[in-house]
DNA sequence: GACTGGCGTTGCCGAAACAGCAACGCATTG
DNA sequence: CAATGCGTTGCTGTTTCGGCAACGCCAGTC
């Protein structure tokens, strides 16, 4: 039994693994079921899907557009089936959507608060683009969404916004750490380490950067948080970033935050959301409490 | 051949239309088939996916996670199909993404010309939101992004982008068309027709209108841009909107348009989108440039 | 130049999943 | 109280799927 038919899992295989063999060894079934798989969807589509090498098959055009439909189909299924089977026991889930990123670690601490308190409680997390997580929570996938710079639906409500500043992010050391803000010209005088375009404030930051003409020296692109926060505290550059994730850091005097002196069109505004319709569970709203008092922390 | 499996479909017409007969009657499959196939996902996810009524079926709360996963699925993966069968015929294919409303105009203009003067060629067209713009142009299954206020990633590039001013639609009989521009706290002074909430400009009208304390008689709400035409030049009330889809009623003096005098927080900026790999198509330039060609006339 | 290993591909056959039919139990309706 | 329409079940035929073994093909390699 399954949701999607298993001709779109074993062209998706095949088409990762650049080989019907290599795809029928890690799935477990007969190479020549899997390729009769694939010609039958060929056919089917009346399209080519593989170029057929001599090591292997490679995607087609047409092909890469079928494969890039699969992968979100099996990602934002796995997500589907595991918040049913949540939701299907009996003893409550809390299911949120964000951004990944630094939106995890005010999750994780907010899911830690529930489950210490509610152990039978279930919880899930979603990474997924603003217009996703929106999604989800219109349609019931998810109780709560907390995400950047949203434009909010009339059926969603926001329980608590935030605004945050960017700021450079740098060593105790660091020349920088004199000032109380600093504007965005003066940081491009050092290396930069920057997040990369799977975060929103990135085209942000480029567009500013290429407005201005500035010619910032780009030492490394990250998707990860932490990656940056290593990375600045070896010395390597300076990031930028609003404070969140970083708190810990700041605490204990390894890194430092300092805002930009940027206006506000530089602020990344957080927003925690619910739909509009029914109140939230006592465990949701647990959690949505819990965020709250997170987010007003920074 | 399918690439989905049978289960979500039936589940999913069952959905529909809350019944498994009915849906079984429009499948031309027999109702123990789809029963069973429903039984089977229900077991395979350990959730129950509708309640059982003496007139049908209603989907819980799984069942509406489940059912808002399928419409995806399906809705996207039509559009995938469409783009393979088109990219197979070795005739090109030209491929656009843009929101549902007042894009498909221009869209249509260009598709037109392109049509006219190379009948070989087949188009398509995606409404979607723009995060879903942005993933279908990354993968290949669009060529061309045509899409509102989007935050680029690295990897695609803007054509042209054009600012649109929000302006006041109303008919030339109207008080407000002795104006060169008009403030929104005037236009509140009239019933409103206005976008649908699947329009992002209606969210900043929104907390434009909140923020400003206004109360505004809204007499319809609709996502048809067609709709709202009439219904102002019926003199319901006036529209908000920009310029695009209302070229034609202007010239033919069936309705006004009056800019708001608000600042440039009130523009959209109408951007085009190609990816930066590779040149366009023959083709796909020549969408390109009628469309340039169409934005600039606003 | 034969050899070897890996690849996609094909024919054949058993097994499993699927779909149709007819019937049942149950509620609602006139 | 019969009639209607619903979900549900047992049974049976058919279609699809998957495994096995073998083939043709193209690289390297001895």
């Amino acid at each position: 039994m399954n949701l999607i038919s298993n001709h779109l899992r074993y062209f998706l295989e095949t088409a990762r693994l650049g080989s019907i063999r290599k795809a029928s060894d890690h799935l477990n079934i007969a190479p020549s079921a899997v390729y009769r798989s694939i010609r039958n969807t060929e056919l089917e589509l009346g399209a080519t899907l593989f170029e057929r090498t001599s090591k292997g098959v490679e995607l087609t055009p047409a092909g890469r557009v079928l494969a890039a439909y699969a992968e979100r189909v099996f990602a934002d299924g796995e997500h589907a089936s595991d918040r049913i089977k949540t939701l299907a026991q009996r003893s409550a889930s809390v299911s949120v959507a964000g951004p990944d990123g630094v939106v995890p670690e005010i999750v994780s601490a907010s899911f830690n608060a529930l489950l210490t308190e509610h152990p039978e409680v279930s919880t899930l997390f979603r990474g997924c683009s603003d217009a996703d997580a929106l999604a989800y929570l219109e349609s019931g996938t998810v109780d709560l969404a907390l995400h950047f710079d949203l434009q909010i639906p009339e059926n969603l409500e926001v329980v608590h916004s935030r605004k945050l500043k960017l700021g450079a992010v740098v060593t105790p050391e660091h020349d920088l750490n004199r000032f109380d803000h600093v504007a965005l010209d003066h940081c491009c005088e050092w290396p930069l380490i920057l997040p990369d375009s799977s975060w929103p404030m990135r085209a942000l930051l480029n567009k500013e950067i290429a407005r201005r003409g500035l010619a910032p020296e780009i030492r490394a692109i990250s998707s990860s948080i932490n990656l940056m926060k290593q990375l600045v505290a070896y010395g390597h550059g300076i990031g930028i970033q609003t404070k969140i994730g970083l708190q810990e850091e700041i605490s204990e005097g390894k890194l430092a935050h300092i805002p930009l002196s940027e206006p506000a069109a530089f602020n990344r505004t957080l927003q925690l959301l619910t739909r509009r319709d029914g109140p939230l569970s006592a465990h949701a709203s647990f959690v949505a409490e819990a965020i709250v008092g997170a987010m007003r922390q920074y």
